[in-house]
DNA sequence: AGCTTTATCGTTACATTGTAATAGTTGATT
DNA sequence: AATCAACTATTACAATGTAACGATAAAGCT
């Protein structure tokens, strides 16, 4: 699981990775029967999304007894680290430091997560100074 | 200023009305040097937004002796609403009052404002049920 | 007053993402 | 064998991200 290199996901893209984090691999129906609990999406809308993000690199599909799988090929906490920061700084404009302190209060990342999402962070403020 | 009906502001919308929301009225030239800052937009780039925001009413655009100042046309508290709902139930992955309390801890909005944010997510909780 | 530079403006363009319909395959059902 | 369901692959179109370019107008030079 590539871990450095924080990619640009989409809104959708990150609603995708969001439910592969938590269940493994999944087929577009299983992804797509979840994600129509909050989006209003076709089933080809989903199958897109997946497909293109196969292509990407973004997830891993394989063929797996008929039925396509896919699985997510960035960590949650790599997956996440741009939003947090968009977050942080744009919509709560909080201190980096105050958000992560919710997030270990949280029960959505494990405490490795966190530390790898806080390294993330850090190195990527370093190479910017966000505003 | 329009208040209900949330918006649902990309992220670029979003960062540029982030702008206005502090500033008042800018031209494109003046949001484009803070954005500058954040994004490696080029000029154009910032002035197409812009100009789609003002077309769909995201903004109002009036010329003032010779250039066109921007001047948002959506409440902060609305405009934030689908970010904050988005942050907090998938990327935080918290409830949504708890969200709310952090606002209340930041100095990112009025009293007012947070009033306004809160009816805004509550009234939506109603007709979506939000996962 | 002309000419050049600089900053806007309006127009046009192209890639990516959001969103989806539709047609082709294939195993299961009657 | 004909039909149904579930997948897959292909294609499409609108919105957004991102930007170049040509037309103008204002500002500064000579």
């Amino acid at each position: 699981m590539k871990t450095k290199n924080i990619p640009d996901l989409s809104r959708a893209e990150y609603d995708v990775l969001n439910i592969l984090w938590r269940k493994g691999r999944q087929s577009v129906r299983e992804v797509h029967d979840e994600i129509a609990e909050v989006y209003p999406w076709a089933y080809s809308t989903t199958k897109t999304t997946m497909d293109r993000m196969a292509q990407k690199g973004l997830l891993k599909r394989e063929n797996f007894h008929g039925v396509f799988l896919y699985m997510p090929q960035v960590s949650k906490p790599a997956g996440m680290a741009k939003w947090v920061r968009f977050f942080a700084d744009r919509v709560l404009q909080m201190e980096m430091g105050t958000v992560l302190a919710m997030f270990a209060r949280s029960n959505s990342l494990t405490p490795k997560e966190l530390e790898e999402l806080e390294n993330l962070l850090e190195l990527e403020a370093d190479k910017g100074e966000n505003k």
